[in-house]
DNA sequence: CCACTAACCTGTAGGC
DNA sequence: TGCCTACAGGTTAGTG
């Protein structure tokens, strides 16, 4: 499911509820998710306060007041949902309901303005997995992690570093989380149809000789900043199932440009090309082969 | 090191 | 309606 937009969405809903919260009490419905949940974990939860909520590529990092923190990735289908227990404000929260299907992580929280709340990690395919750390250096999934590509140090000399002598086609390149962090399929395909690059072209095509960034790595480091900054600013993409931390879905996904529009017009300006789906390495790409050049 | 595939797991949409 | 297949927003382990 979820992206970086998606992800700073989720982040963005859960900050106002749950920093500030202490952890009452911890609920594991299961040994693991992708892997083993980590040894102890509802005992190190418990007690500790969460002073606030980060993210890092795809990743959500909670820290805690006992100084470690907790990483949360999402995989395809992982999603976080409050119950209030105490109705402060009656008309913001939701009312307790019976568990779900895939509710596998459960933390009762007391925050001094939202009163006791009940936060729910559900998953279904549970490609979803949970870390605790003190810290960041000893994290294996963040270690190696590319730039942030909202941060300041995303731009094309940076990627022209990570795509030089890349035989790899583009697409495999962004979606690598050691070049860039944060793109999946859906933005991947939507910043190339924004800088108008084939999702086939040898990443290594796009870095000149002496190792600089071709024009066209600039267009594609700017054409990945704006679908993200945009996508973020609507709420992320809801294609099946995402949802904030508030029920919301995004909207992003009615501003596609190519991603799931096959046979569709491209909308470039003035462009006559119809939307086409390729597979590589095993996932749908989206492209206009008129004005996506090789 | 690089590139590619299969695997993890469940749900759903579409074809017949 | 039911059965079957293909596919889904991600990552990693294994292979050559």
């Amino acid at each position: 499911m979820p992206e970086l937009p998606e992800v700073e969405t989720v982040r963005r809903g859960l900050a106002p509820y749950v920093e500030g919260a202490r952890i009452e009490a911890v609920t594991l419905n299961r040994k693991d998710l992708r892997f083993p949940f980590p040894r102890g974990l509802a005992k190190e939860l418990t007690g500790a306060t969460i002073e606030s909520v980060g993210r890092r590529a795809k990743y959500l990092l909670f820290r805690l007041s006992s100084g470690k923190t907790l990483l949360s990735h999402l995989g395809m289908t992982g999603s976080y949902r409050f119950e209030a227990l105490t109705f402060k404000e009656p008309s913001r929260y939701y009312e307790p309901r019976p568990e779900e299907k895939h509710d596998h992580l459960v933390l009762e929280l007391s925050h001094p303005r939202h009163g006791k709340l009940r936060l729910i990690y559900n998953d279904a395919r549970r490609f979803g997995f949970v870390d605790l750390f003190g810290d960041e250096a000893e994290s294996p999934y963040l270690a190696g992690l590319g730039p942030e590509p909202l941060g300041n140090d995303f731009n094309a000399e940076e990627m022209a570093a990570r795509c030089k002598g890349k035989k790899a086609p583009i697409k495999a390149a962004l979606l690598d989380q050691r070049a860039v962090a944060g793109l999946g399929n859906i933005y991947v395909s939507e910043a190339l149809h924004r800088a108008h690059i084939r999702p086939e072209v040898e990443a290594r095509k796009l870095v000149l000789k002496n190792g600089a960034p071709s024009r066209r790595l600039g267009d594609l480091a700017q054409g990945v900043r704006t679908v993200l900054i945009e996508a973020v600013e609507a709420g992320g993409s809801t294609l099946r199932d995402f949802r904030a931390a508030d029920g919301g879905p995004g909207y992003f996904q009615h501003r596609f440009a190519v991603y799931d529009r096959e046979g569709e017009p491209c909308p470039t300006p003035l462009c006559k090309g119809t939307i086409k789906r390729i597979v590589q390495s095993g996932r749908s790409t989206f492209f206009c082969p008129v004005c996506q050049k090789k």
